[in-house]
DNA sequence: CTAGGGTTAG
C-alpha cells in the first residue's frame, strides 16, 4: 500500500487490501451497484460483513478466506435489508469523504497542470463520471477546477458533459468569478454541450452574488434562447436577483408568473420572497407571503422561518418574532444559528432585554459561538435599558470566548454605558482602550462622552470633545448636535456662552436660535417663534421632539415661559406632541408621556390656564382630572417624571395625588380642583 | 454532502 496521505485516504475506495477482496466480491451473482464494487466501508476493519445472499454462506471457503486474514467475526446481512442499505450508504460515505479530500487537496495546490494531474493520479485507473462530479463540486479554487475539468475531459468518456460543466460553474460562482463563468459558459457552447436550466440557474445566482443582478437580469433574459424554459429552481433565482436588484414588482411579477404557470413553489422560494419582501420595508407583505404559503399546503422550512424572524426583527415587532418563533418550535424546528442572530437582533433593537439576554444564555449552553455583531447588538441594548451589570458580564464573556474581538462599535457601546451612568473616568478609560486596540473615536463614542462630560458639568471638557469631532475629520450629525443641545439644558447660566458657541458651528440655525434665548435678547413678536419653527420644521423627525424638548428645558431653565409655550405650540403645530389635553364626558386629562420636564411644565401651566377659562366661561367640569406623566423610571435616573413632577405639584398645591391603582397617573375630583384653581385666583388678585 | 435556490446581520 502506498503511504503518502492522500493515497491512504483513496486506498480503501479503488486498491483491494487485506480487509476485503473485491474480486471475490465480484464473483458473487446477486446485483451489487458500481459503488459498492469501488468501495469498502471502514467498518470492515473490525467487524466483517457479507452482502451475500443465505445460499452464498455454504460456501465457507470462500468468506472464511478474508474472514481469517482479518481476524475479524464475521456477519451476515441481508442485502434487501435496512442493514444492507446502512451499509452501502456508509461504504458511499466512505468514498465521498476520500473524494471531498481530494477536492481540498486540489484547491490547494499550484494551479498549473502537472500539480493537478499529480493529485489526481492518486485515483487511479477506474475513474467514473461521477468521482468527477463530486470532486469538483467540492472544490472552491477557481482556477484549479477548471484544470479538474479540462482533465477529466480527456479522460473521461463523459455522457453527461453539461453536469460537469455545471459543477465547474458552482466553483466560479463560489469565487464569485462571473467573468470566468461566461467565458466557461463559451466553451461549453463551442464544444457542442447544450446549456440547460442548472447551467442558467447557477450563472444567473453567481451574477446575483457578484452584487450584479442586472447581469443576472440579461442571463435569465436569454434563456429561452437556448431553448430552455424557466423551471421552479430558475425562477426561484431570478426572484432573488429581482429583489436584490431593488426591482420588486418584476420579483413580484415572476412569482405571479410561476403561480399562473403551476409550477410548485416550495418553501425555499416563499423564503425568498418574504426576504424581499423584508428587504423592501414590507413587513406586512413578509406575513402575507407566510399566510399565502401555509394556505397552500407548503410546510415551512428554517430559511421561511428564519427570514420571517429577520423581517420582523427589522420591523421592531417582536412581539411577532416571538409568536413565529413559538410555531417554528411547535412544528419541531430547532433554532439555528441564524434563528437565534435574528432572535437576539429582534429582541435587541426593541429592548425586550428579558428575552433577548434569554436567547443569549441558550446560545451558551449550547456552545454556539457569537460573532462581534451579536455582541454588539447586546451590548447596544444593555445601553439603552441601563443594564450596566449586564453589559459588563456580555463583554467580559465576549473576551473570554477568544473567538472575536471587540470592534469600534463595542467600545462604542461600553462608553455609552459609562458616560450615561455617570463615571466619566471609566468611560475615559474605555476610551483608552479602544484607542490602544487601534480605533479611532467616531461620532457616536464623542457623542456619549458629551453627554458624559456635560452630565458631570464639565463644560470645558464638552467643548473640548466638541472640537475633537472636526479634528477627526468628522462633522456633526442631528444626534450629535441633539447631545450637545441636551447639555446646554443641565449647564449653569454662565457656561452657556461656551455652548452656543459649538451649536452655532453644529447647526448655524439652531445656534442663532438658542442665541436668542441664552442672551434673553429682546426681538420683534413672532421673530423667534418663525425661526424655532423653522429649525424644527427642517430636523428629521425623529430628532424633532427632542430638540423641541430641549429648546423648551432651556426656555424653563432661563424662565422666559412665554417662549416655552411658543415651542409648545410649535410642537402641537407640527404634531411633534399629540393630544397633550383630551377631554371625555368624565375626565379631563393632561398627557405628559414622552415629554421633558420642562415642557411638561410648560404644558401644566397652559393646562390650567385652559381650566381657568373655563371656570371663567361657566363650564361644567367632569367628576375627574388627571395628569398622566407615565410611570416610565427613566433608565439611567433614579426618579423618572413621576418622581420630579410629583414634588413639583405638592408646591403648586395642587390636589393632585398618585393613583394607587394606575402608576403615572395624577387624579383630583371636580370639587378639588375647582377649589384650588379658584383659590390660586383669589391670590393672585392679592398680589396684583 | 451526492449537478441548480437559502444560510452571518449592525
Amino acid at each position: 500500500m502506498a503511504s503518502t496521505p492522500s493515497s491512504t485516504l483513496l486506498s480503501p475506495l479503488y486498491e483491494s487490501n487485506t480487509f476485503c477482496n473485491f474480486t471475490s466480491l465480484q464473483k458473487l451473482s446477486f446485483p451489487l451497484n458500481n459503488k459498492l464494487l469501488h468501495s469498502k466501508s471502514v467498518t470492515l476493519t473490525t467487524t466483517h460483513v457479507s452482502l451475500q445472499e443465505q445460499s452464498d454462506i455454504s460456501n465457507p471457503t470462500n468468506s472464511r478466506k478474508t474472514a481469517s486474514s482479518s481476524k475479524s467475526s464475521y456477519i451476515w446481512v441481508n442485502p434487501k435489508s435496512p442493514k444492507a442499505s446502512q451499509l452501502r450508504q456508509k461504504s458511499y460515505d466512505c468514498r465521498y469523504v476520500s473524494l471531498v479530500k481530494m477536492a481540498e487537496s486540489l484547491d490547494s495546490c499550484n494551479p498549473v497542470e502537472e500539480d493537478v494531474i499529480n493529485v489526481l493520479a492518486d485515483l487511479g485507473d477506474k475513474v467514473v463520471e461521477q468521482d468527477a462530479v463530486v470532486i469538483l463540486n467540492n472544490m472552491s479554487n477557481a482556477e484549479t477546477a477548471l484544470l479538474v475539468l479540462k482533465y477529466f475531459q480527456q479522460r473521461l468518456k463523459l455522457s453527461k458533459e453539461v453536469i460537469i460543466y455545471n459543477v465547474t460553474l458552482k466553483v466560479l460562482r463560489k469565487s464569485k468569478d462571473l467573468d470566468r463563468a461566461e467565458k466557461l459558459f463559451d466553451e461549453m457552447l463551442q464544444r457542442g454541450v447544450k446549456p440547460d436550466n442548472v447551467t442558467f440557474s447557477t450563472i444567473i445566482s453567481c451574477a446575483r452574488q457578484c452584487n450584479l443582478p442586472e447581469k443576472a437580469i440579461e442571463w435569465f433574459e436569454k434563456l429561452p434562447s437556448f431553448g430552455c424554459e424557466p423551471d421552479d429552481v430558475t425562477y426561484s433565482v431570478m426572484i432573488d436577483s429581482y429583489g436584490k436588484a431593488g426591482n420588486v414588482d418584476m420579483a413580484l411579477n415572476l412569482y405571479d408568473r410561476a403561480r399562473t404557470e403551476k409550477w410548485r413553489i416550495d418553501a425555499v422560494t416563499f423564503a425568498t420572497l418574504i426576504r424581499i419582501y423584508g428587504a423592501a420595508g414590507n413587513f406586512d407583505g413578509c406575513l402575507n407571503v407566510y399566510e399565502e404559503m401555509k394556505a397552500l399546503g407548503v410546510r415551512p422550512n428554517m430559511a421561511v422561518y428564519n427570514s420571517l424572524l429577520d423581517a420582523m426583527g427589522r420591523a421592531k415587532r417582536p412581539w411577532q418574532a416571538k409568536n413565529i418563533y413559538a410555531d417554528m418550535l411547535s412544528n419541531g424546528f430547532q433554532p439555528s444559528w441564524g434563528t437565534y442572530a435574528s432572535l437576539i437582533r429582534a429582541y435587541g433593537r426593541a429592548r425586550y432585554s428579558e428575552d433577548a439576554l434569554k436567547i443569549y444564555r441558550e446560545m451558551k449552553e449550547k456552545g454556539l459561538e457569537l460573532s462581534v455583531v451579536l455582541y454588539n447588538t447586546l451590548l447596544a441594548m444593555c445601553a439603552d435599558v441601563g443594564l450596566t451589570d449586564e453589559a459588563v458580564n456580555i463583554f467580559e464573556e465576549m473576551k473570554a470566548s477568544g473567538t472575536c474581538q471587540p470592534d469600534s462599535w463595542t467600545y462604542s457601546s461600553l462608553i455609552t454605558i459609562n458616560s450615561c451612568s455617570g463615571k466619566v473616568s471609566e468611560a475615559e478609560a474605555t476610551l483608552n482602550d479602544m484607542m490602544e486596540a487601534g480605533f479611532d473615536p467616531n461620532i457616536f463614542v464623542l457623542t456619549s462622552l458629551i453627554q458624559c462630560y456635560g452630565k458631570a458639568g464639565r463644560t470645558d471638557d464638552v467643548v473640548r470633545t466638541f472640537d475633537r469631532l472636526s479634528d477627526l475629520g468628522l462633522s456633526p450629525d442631528e444626534r450629535f448636535t441633539g447631545c450637545l443641545l441636551n447639555v446646554l439644558t443641565q449647564t449653569p447660566k454662565e457656561d452657556l456662552h461656551k455652548l452656543t458657541i459649538c451649536l452655532e458651528k453644529a447647526n448655524p440655525k439652531l445656534g442663532y436660535v438658542v442665541k436668542l434665548l441664552v442672551d434673553e435678547e429682546a426681538v420683534e413678536e413672532g421673530i423667534f417663534k418663525k425661526h424655532a419653527a423653522e429649525l424644527l420644521d427642517c430636523v428629521t423627525t425623529d430628532v424633532r421632539k427632542a430638540y423641541c424638548n430641549c429648546l423648551i428645558d432651556i426656555c424653563v431653565n432661563l424662565n422666559q415661559l412665554e417662549r416655552a409655550c411658543e415651542l409648545l405650540d410649535i410642537g402641537l403645530t407640527l404634531n411633534i406632541y399629540a393630544d397633550i389635553q383630551s377631554r371625555t364626558a368624565t375626565q379631563w386629562s393632561l398627557q405628559l408621556k414622552s415629554l421633558s420636564l420642562g415642557a411638561a411644565l410648560t404644558a401644566l401651566h397652559i393646562w390650567m390656564n385652559d381650566l381657568n377659562k373655563a371656570l371663567e366661561n361657566g363650564e361644567e367640569f367632569p367628576s375627574l382630572l388627571g395628569i398622566n406623566t407615565g410611570h416610565g423610571k427613566h433608565k439611567y435616573s433614579e426618579k423618572g417624571l413621576a418622581g420630579v413632577f410629583e414634588s413639583h405639584l405638592k408646591e403648586l398645591n395642587a390636589p393632585f395625588h398618585e393613583a394607587p391603582d394606575k402608576a403615572g397617573w395624577f387624579l383630583t375630583t371636580k370639587v378639588a380642583a375647582t377649589s384650588w384653581l379658584e383659590s390660586r385666583r383669589a391670590q393672585e388678585v392679592v398680589a396684583a
